[in-house]
RNA sequence: GCGGGCAUGGUGUAAUGGCAGCCACGGUGGUCUUAGGAGCCACUGGAGAGAUCCGUGCAGGUUCGAAUCCUGUUGCCCGCACCA
């Protein structure tokens, strides 16, 4: 009988769903592991072939902790608030809801279709209000904590979405949902104050097992420098705060700076020589995007407040005061003093409009470049009690003498902003304040939660940006809970990323109605011990529900300090591009295809969209092959952190294999219940490296070695080495491997069976091949005993015909030898 | 500009100081066949008839020995970007 797969992946999906195969308990004797797969956001589209990769490679992990006697908490859900299903509603006069629930439909069912043993049980929404009233209840407990603060300031707006967003969600001054431009606009809006929680974000991320490059991004994002604030004063008698990362260059500033929306301008404005000159620098800046401001970045333009100086702390020096989009209102102070010998921006501003450039850190060229480096290159000079000093002697020299005279003190700043967290949209969690004439913003009690989204007839966004919720006067007009008169709603929702802060704890009880999740459950699970997701998610998602976390943690919510033990990241899986020039014949066509395309048509591969026509549809994969040979492939296709392109030929050779491991199950006979004397360490070997493989996330290697293995013994192989064939395959491939397993009579389920072991006595061979060089190249081969002693080893790399022969041909002495064990030889002759 | 990563056959990749190219795709030849876009077998980094020689972006270095470590350099990818 053939490998049918359709009937046989059907019966299988049925059987473990029936058995609850995969169901983890709260608590028990087993050792428990908490395995997490970012949750996905079901879109109109479906799964894509990008979502496989990561829940195929932790489904793995679990399946083999599992079997390893594990109590294995694998959960899944959904990510179902968010823009594009309000669109899609909005366009097709459907509730979003029902929107939602055609989609998580969808998701579940390909979901299933994949073979994944997640805890169905468990499964979450982040739309379903059962789920929300928590998300809600954090939310009041931050505003109770103080941490959530409504605040008029200038917010990221996107002109297509008509919504704030964080600064996280903006790149390259464009919306990173739609690409629409960003420009800044004044709002009243909600913020979490995650600049609280800064230095423990940062400190705290020492001690966790993340991937390198995750730490990094994370430490980069929120930015910490170390410096100081400085008081300088004007001719007018103001006080201009600064912030600095070089004290010990104060001598050098020759200008300053403030950012074009600076408070003081507008106080100075009546005495200003140029007022009219200011105002127009304002409103250009105001009016540029983000985009703008940063392609323009180059240049720096900005104008001299006439009328009024600086005067330098330290020698008393009237410098110049410049406005200058340079300078960011949002960032330390918003303003600078410049010193140009020392800071590349400010270099460049001097040579712009001409202004001294005083050397005082000696080490470099200042009329050619700034010289900005901070270590002991270069030595202090032209700083008066400074002299003499390097850098960094004189930063804690200078920042005592600022405490001492009562002028400056050492300051740390942060990239990182409060989190804007309200968008004007519909679908979403309704923030549970409401605002009172009387009280002011009052939190709705608690057993008012969950405050649901009222029925809407039109859930466009209103061109005044505010939220379609605002329109809908009943839900608005509400009582103040405090005083009892009237009071209206707030009326913006949650972003996105609230219900994903903390979906990790649901999953650990998901059914209670007293709590998040019971003190019991988050005792037994807390933290998840592996968390993959990816990168793009890095400076959201992950450093968000980390910062939630620590909230939770310290009012006493849940019991640890950081939510995830071990984050892993997957690499993107990608299309072939379809004006690749490698694709194209003729010299025309390539031309053409460069012309057209630019840059694009020399990659091979890209990201995979409709427009370009290469999307894979998971569904047609596993059609055709199957969800096994799914799986088997977008774990084999390459280095999982890495990116990946899709190669429908390539497809074909895992399905191969699968065939191939059906054949070799068929031919099967005898009841052995020992491998082999000669597949004995070829077995153990196998087991090794698979075991190994999977641990450290190299399931294109664990594939490789069944892939050999079946090539060596294929057509000699045991009933006891097909037991054990089956187990290492079955994390990767569990349909055909539970119904080859049924198929020879083994007991039980194969995806629940005990992993096999494996003993390193056993993984060696008796007799070894081992290389032999001369002087370090490769001259011949031996066979050895395993673990023989050196000196034979020389002999018989010494009598091997080859290395002989080799050696009379060039003359000289054996001058020394040296010998890996039962790897190499290499003899050093001259 | 700053931070991080990568560079190996025709392709995806493997080897993280010890026989470069495991495994797979693609290709070539054979076999079976009415047929082959199925299966099976053999070969498949380059040059050479061969013994051999050459080969991990490029140039150096360390080492008995380097794809791997170090220095420099080129190209590509990702993140951030006027953060003082």
């Amino acid at each position: 009988m053939n490998y049918e797969f359709e009937a046989i992946e059907a019966k299988w999906q049925k059987i473990w769903e029936e058995k609850k195969l995969y169901a983890c308990q709260n608590g028990g004797d087993k050792e428990k592991f908490y395995a997490l797969v970012e949750f996905p956001y079901p879109s109109g589209e479906g799964l894509h072939v990008g979502h496989p990769r990561p829940y195929t490679a932790m489904d793995i992990i679990a399946r083999k902790k599992r079997m390893e006697g594990k109590n294995v908490l694998f959960p899944m859900g959904y990510d179902a608030f968010g823009l594009p299903t309000e669109n899609y509603a909005i366009k097709h006069h459907i509730h979003p809801r029902a929107v939602t629930e055609k989609n998580i439909a969808n998701f579940r069912r390909q979901l299933k279709s994949l073979g994944y043993s997640f805890d169905w049980d468990r499964e979450i929404n982040t739309t379903d209000p059962k789920y929300f009233k928590w998300t809600q209840w954090i939310f009041l407990q931050m505003f109770k904590n103080g941490l959530a603060y409504k605040t008029k300031m200038p917010v990221n707006w996107c002109t297509s979405c008509k919504c704030v967003l964080a600064n996280e969600e903006v790149t390259e001054g464009v919306c990173e949902r739609c690409g629409s431009p960003v420009i800044r606009k004044e709002k009243s809006q909600w913020m979490l104050r995650i600049t609280k929680y800064a230095d423990r974000l940062v400190d705290d991320l020492e001690n966790l097992d993340y991937i390198e490059r995750v730490k990094l991004q994370q430490t980069n994002w929120i930015g910490r420098s170390h410096g100081a604030e400085v008081t300088f004063r004007s001719t007018l008698g103001d006080e201009i705060l600064v912030y600095t990362t070089r004290p010990d260059t104060l001598f050098g500033a020759t200008y300053m700076v403030l950012s074009p929306e600076h408070e003081l301008i507008g106080k100075w404005m009546e005495k200003l020589e140029n007022p009219e000159e200011v105002r127009a620098y304002q409103a250009a800046a105001a009016a540029k995007s983000d985009l703008e401001r940063t392609e323009l970045n180059k240049e720096k333009t900005g104008v001299k407040l006439g009328g009024v100086m600086g005067i330098n702390p330290v020698n008393g020096k009237e410098i110049p005061i410049f406005i200058s989009d340079y300078v960011l209102s949002t960032y330390g102070t918003g303003a600078i003093m410049a010193v140009p010998a020392h800071d590349d921006r400010d270099w460049a501003f001097a040579k712009a409009f001409g202004l001294p450039i005083i050397e005082v850190v000696a080490g470099g060229n200042v009329e050619e470049a700034a010289f900005t480096l901070k270590d002991d290159t270069g030595i202090m000079v032209n700083s008066g009690f400074l002299n003499g000093m390097t850098v960094r002697q004189a930063i804690p020299a200078i920042t005592k003498w600022l405490e001492e005279q009562g002028i400056g003190r050492a300051k740390t700043n942060y990239k990182l902003r409060d989190w804007v967290f309200a968008r004007q949209r519909y679908w979403g969690e309704p923030i549970p304040i409401v605002h009172c004439p009387v009280c002011g913003q009052v939190a709705l009690p608690e057993e008012q939660l969950p405050l649901l989204l009222p029925d809407v007839e039109s859930y466009e966004p209103t061109d005044d940006g505010e939220s379609p919720l605002s329109a809908i006067t009943d839900w608005v007009n509400t009582t103040c809970p405090k005083c009892g008169g009237p009071a209206k709603r707030e009326t913006d929702t949650m972003p996105q990323w609230a219900g994903s802060s903390w979906y990790y704890l649901r999953y650990m009880d998901p059914h209670n109605d007293e709590a998040l999740a019971s003190k019991e459950a988050l005792e037994y699970w807390s933290p998840v011990d592996w968390y993959n997701g990816g990168m793009e998610h890095t400076t959201l998602h992950l450093l968000y529900s980390r910062f939630w976390h620590k909230f939770l943690y310290d009012i006493g919510v849940v019991p640890t300090p950081e939510p995830y033990a071990k984050r892993t990241s997957h690499g993107m899986i990608l299309g072939a591009n379809p004006h690749y020039v490698g694709n194209f014949d003729t010299q025309e066509q390539k031309d053409e295809m460069l012309r057209k395309y630019g840059s694009d048509a020399l990659r091979p591969a890209v990201k995979m969209s409709k427009s370009l026509g290469n999307v894979v549809n998971p569904d047609d994969v596993i059609r055709e092959y199957g969800a096994d040979t799914m799986r088997l492939y977008v774990m084999f296709i390459g280095d999982f952190e890495k990116a990946a392109t899709w190669s429908p030929n390539a497809v074909k050779g895992c399905k191969r294999f699968l065939d191939r491991v059906w054949a070799m199950a068929e031919s099967v006979t005898g009841d052995a219940a020992e491998y082999s004397a000669e597949n004995m360490s070829r077995m153990h070997k196998t087991v090794k490296k698979v075991t190994e493989d999977i641990d450290a996330l190299k399931p294109n290697t664990a594939i490789a070695a069944l892939m050999t293995l079946l090539n060596e013994i294929g057509d000699h192989c045991n009933r006891a080495e097909l037991k054990t064939f089956l187990q290492l395959l079955s994390p990767f491939a569990p349909h055909i491997c539970d119904e080859l397993w049924e198929r020879k009579g083994f007991e039980g389920i194969c995806s629940v069976s005990q992993w096999p072991a494996y003993s390193e006595d056993k993984c060696r061979d008796q007799t070894v091949t081992m290389a032999v060089q001369v002087n370090g190249k490769l001259r011949g081969t031996i066979q050895a005993e395993a673990d023989c002693a050196d000196s034979d080893a020389v002999a018989a790399a010494l009598a091997d015909e080859k290395v002989a022969r080799f050696l009379a041909k060039q003359g000289g002495s054996l001058r020394k030898s040296i010998v890996v064990k039962n790897k190499l030889v290499n003899l050093i002759v001259k």
